[in-house]
DNA sequence: TCTGGGGTCCTAGGACCC
DNA sequence: TCTGGGGTCCTAGGACCC
């Protein structure tokens, strides 16, 4: 028998920007962009949200529903620098500490009693602890399983503990919202509806058979997660190993659709920068490369190709961008957003040695090199996108990322 | 409701091979 | 020469999470 608990921060934007601006507590706010912007809520505080405001959705939305809310833009350095401490708090309790985002982790506290007690006394000494190193709230899930202490977590919100003892679980899921489910989502949801299906204590009076006829692979884990067990994707992994990513990409939605080619592959040969660095970072090579494509009616088309030599490197990921671009944009049809896709890693240093071709050895340098630079003086320091000059906004304080914005006039 | 950005996992069809 | 079956890789798309 195991000991999960589930940590959650509340309202975690919002309140690591109320630390930055104290005036900001106690009112309606939205994280996430200007109310006029293209984009959506990041995080809404719980003023906010009696407004009936909520994250995913649009900015413009948000607004209409709570003209007084104060609009704030997102600061993701901040977010991951306190995502760091958070960590550290936990980290003190259990070694065996996952990250399942920014703001929320697992932590396996198995035989930890001796220590600090049992569950309910260790977490009244996590929330306390947590609150003098962060400043921050958090709601703890504790059960036997992760999904339960999950689930237990988002009931227990906000500031709050809530313990399923063992045994209880399924007392405690069956009068919930099967939407209450991590990995049941609205699509999902309205399925089983169509089914009668509305409680979790429906899911688990099924039979089985039935679940996996009807939802395939996906069903059979459903029916073990409405009896509170740990089944299937990323419930299955241990806790504690972090892996390499499997996928780095980057994307950008226009401020306003554009037809223009020579803005569009300049913001191609950005985002492959952006997802060459990373690359570099994580010191992978990736093989597959992604281009991804939305018109204006919101249609998105994805096109990928595999190369025979996996490549970090920016040009070699821009050439098969654009290769990729040409031929399937339609064009003189606007864009709204473009995405650069990287997948399917292998080992950058093995790769090397079996390649070992100078040419290749040069580049990395010199990509070093400019990785360095970027460190010191930002992102704007070295690009490749520079030499597509002329066709895009020069760089300027208004503009310091150098992302395609308006032309001149 | 005019809809971000960064991820993970799953499905399904076709190519290709034995 | 009327048409198998399993395995794997590749590609496209979609659900879902924060």
């Amino acid at each position: 028998m195991r000991t999960y608990f589930h940590v959650d921060m509340d309202a975690f934007f919002v309140s690591v920007e109320e630390l930055f601006d104290p005036s900001l507590k106690g009112k309606p706010v939205v994280v996430g962009g200007r109310p006029n912007e293209r984009g959506v809520v990041s995080a809404a505080s719980y003023e906010a949200r009696k407004f009936g405001v909520h994250s995913a959705m649009p900015l413009r939305t948000a607004y209409k529903l709570c003209p007084r809310a104060i609009f704030v833009d997102g600061h993701p350095d901040r977010y991951r620098e306190w995502s760091h401490q958070v960590y550290d708090v936990l980290h003190s309790f259990s070694p065996l500490v996952e990250m399942a985002s920014i703001d929320e982790a697992y932590v396996d506290m198995t035989g930890t009693e001796r220590l600090y007690g049992p569950p309910l006394k260790a977490a009244h000494l996590l929330h306390e602890r947590m609150k003098i190193a962060t400043q921050l709230n958090c709601s703890i899930g504790i059960a036997a399983s992760r999904l339960v202490a999950k689930i237990g977590s988002d009931q227990a919100k906000p500031n709050g503990v809530l313990w399923v003892i063992p045994g209880q679980e399924a007392a405690f899921l069956a009068p919930l919202d099967v939407r209450r489910v991590p990995g049941v989502g609205k699509v999902t949801e309205k399925n089983l509806h169509t089914f009668g299906i509305r409680k979790v204590g429906d899911l688990a009076r099924l039979d089985k058979a039935f679940l996996e006829e009807r939802f395939g692979k996906w069903g059979l884990a459903l029916a073990g997660k409405s009896r509170g067990e740990d089944a299937g994707g990323w419930f299955d992994t241990e806790i504690g190993e972090d892996a390499n990513p499997k996928s780095i990409s980057h994307e950008h939605t226009f401020a306003e659709d554009t037809a223009d080619l020579g803005r569009l592959e300049a913001t191609l040969a950005r985002l492959c920068e952006m997802v060459g660095r990373r690359l570099r970072e994580h010191g992978l090579d990736a093989r597959t490369i992604q281009l991804k494509l939305r018109y204006s009616d919101f249609s998105t088309i994805t096109r990928a190709h595999s190369v025979s030599r996996p490549t970090q490197i920016d040009t070699e990921l821009y050439e098969e961008i654009r290769e990729l671009f040409r031929n399937n944009w339609r064009a003189g049809n606007p864009v709204r957003l473009l995405g650069v896709h990287a997948s399917s890693f292998t080992d950058a240093g093995k790769q090397m040695e079996l390649i070992g071709e100078q040419r290749h050895e040069r580049w990395k340098q010199a990509l070093a090199a400019a990785d360095r630079l970027r460190d010191r003086f930002g992102e704007s320091a070295v690009s490749l996108a520079a030499s597509l000059r002329g066709k895009f906004r020069e760089r300027t304080h208004e503009n310091p990322a150098g992302l395609p914005g308006k032309k001149p006039r």
